[in-house]
DNA sequence: AATAAATAAAGAAAAAAATCTTTATATTAA
DNA sequence: TTAATATAAAGATTTTTTTCTTTATTTATT
């Protein structure tokens, strides 16, 4: 990979950015059972994580704890939160409404996590017009109108992968500033145009590579 | 996190691992396009990986390239296939068959990467009995008798976070050694069941945080 | 046949990330 | 009030991963 430029303002390590979420829904959790102060301790013991890593990850926020006590659990969250720009929730349009965008379309709890699926997009006949919840699927060849009228500015892409490149490319030309990636295409796209992959394949093979590990190791 | 006890063939960089998948499928289409051969510095500037990266990585399946030639495409194919354990197909059941259940349960990809979905099972009597293409969804309750009739040892869950837990403590009983977890709950179980996580949160929280930053860095 | 060029392979160095250690501080309990 | 203790915070060390450098090999060219 090429060096990339560094900026004041990115210099939080990825895995920080990747744990930030699961200590959050985890402190969540907690809230709801009337938790109050938590330690670092703690979170690294129900989340398998080094301790003074926590301590690090958290420092980023801002927020501060306290010896002996822990953390606020509602300055925590909230600062988590802020830290990841939670808070505000952007408006997204999703393109492919087959079976992964359908699942997609109909998961709420996206809006606690920075962005709102507001529209859906495809060609297909048999799903044009349809509804997922009360996101409408609308024909791909009104997105780029839509998008710069409401200035949407993320898209997600679960259309097949023999078409991932050429959307992708239409939506970075609809104004689409960050594309989240569920077809296996490594996608080009002009500069600054963020692209975020979930890789399925990823996860598939280390399963498989463990388990396989794992079957040989007991044989012997 | 405890420092993890290494194995002599347990020696392959998670990256690596997570980066094979990746080449494979590119290495597929290329072939579908009829290439016979095939260097690392074009794979990695086909996927944005410095070519040595590449290198190192192919060089793990013990697969050999020529100099200025490259490797055998069919070869590159099967030996990362091989390596990663995708020429043999695990049975899998999924538990949970919703939105993202069914979504995967449709998605015949992954019997190229190591595991087939043989059967779904939920407890909602709106689902259980219905099919999803070709595969049936069965009650939960007759998960443990087919699972170890059948010795299935691979398992995906997308049922709801709050049952989670719960549940994969009953596939662990019945004998499933690998879970595929797509819930955003930090599962507890027995040594030895592996566990992979597929956080959803996390790819998303990375994808705000750089359009953010990238918004904040052009408004200056 | 000799030479040049491309690239795999191996090793070294650098960068990034995780873990370990120390210190300071706040809280509890004696 | 004092001492013990838990823990946040900061710094150092180690480990892991990536990138850079060198070498050797193979093929194409002259
Ligand atoms: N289903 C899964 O579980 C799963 C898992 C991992 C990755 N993926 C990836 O996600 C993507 C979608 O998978 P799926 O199973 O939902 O497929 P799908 O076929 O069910 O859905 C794809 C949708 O995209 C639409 N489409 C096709 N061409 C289009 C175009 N040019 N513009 C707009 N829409 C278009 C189709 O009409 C269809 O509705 C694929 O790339 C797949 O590799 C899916
Ligand atoms: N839908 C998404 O796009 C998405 C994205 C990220 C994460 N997830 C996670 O995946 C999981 C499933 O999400 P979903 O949207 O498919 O939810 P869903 O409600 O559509 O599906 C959950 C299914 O699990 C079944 N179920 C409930 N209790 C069960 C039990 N005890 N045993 C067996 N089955 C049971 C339900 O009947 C239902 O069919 C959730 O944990 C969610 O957080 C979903």
């Amino acid at each position: 990979m090429k060096t990339q430029e560094k900026d004041s303002r990115d210099i939080v390590p990825e895995p920080t950015v990747k744990r930030l979420p699961l200590y959050l829904h985890f402190l969540k959790k907690a809230k709801e059972n009337g938790v109050l102060t938590i330690s670092a301790p703690i979170i690294g013991q129900e989340l398998e994580q080094d301790p003074t890593q926590v301590v690090k990850d958290l420092a980023y926020t801002g927020v501060k704890g306290r010896p002996r006590v822990g953390y606020n659990i509602y300055e925590l969250i909230k600062g988590i939160e802020e830290f990841l720009g939670f808070n505000q929730v952007y408006d997204a349009f999703l393109v492919g409404a087959g079976n992964l965008g359908s699942a997609l379309i109909n998961y709420p709890e996206f809006r606690s996590f920075g962005f709102k699926i507001i529209a859906a997009f495809d060609i297909s006949d048999d799903v044009v017009g349809t509804q997922r919840g009360d996101v409408n699927v609308l024909h791909f060849n009104v997105f780029k109108e839509l998008a710069s009228k409401l200035k949407v500015r993320i898209g997600i892409l679960t259309t097949p992968a023999k078409v991932a490149q050429e959307v992708a490319e239409q939506m970075a030309k609809a104004g689409i500033r960050a594309i989240w990636n569920f077809t296996p295409v490594k996608l080009k796209l002009p500069e600054g145009v963020i692209v975020q992959n979930t890789s399925m394949y990823s996860n598939v093979a280390v399963l498989v590579m463990k388990l396989n590990n794992q079957l040989k190791k007991n044989k012997d």
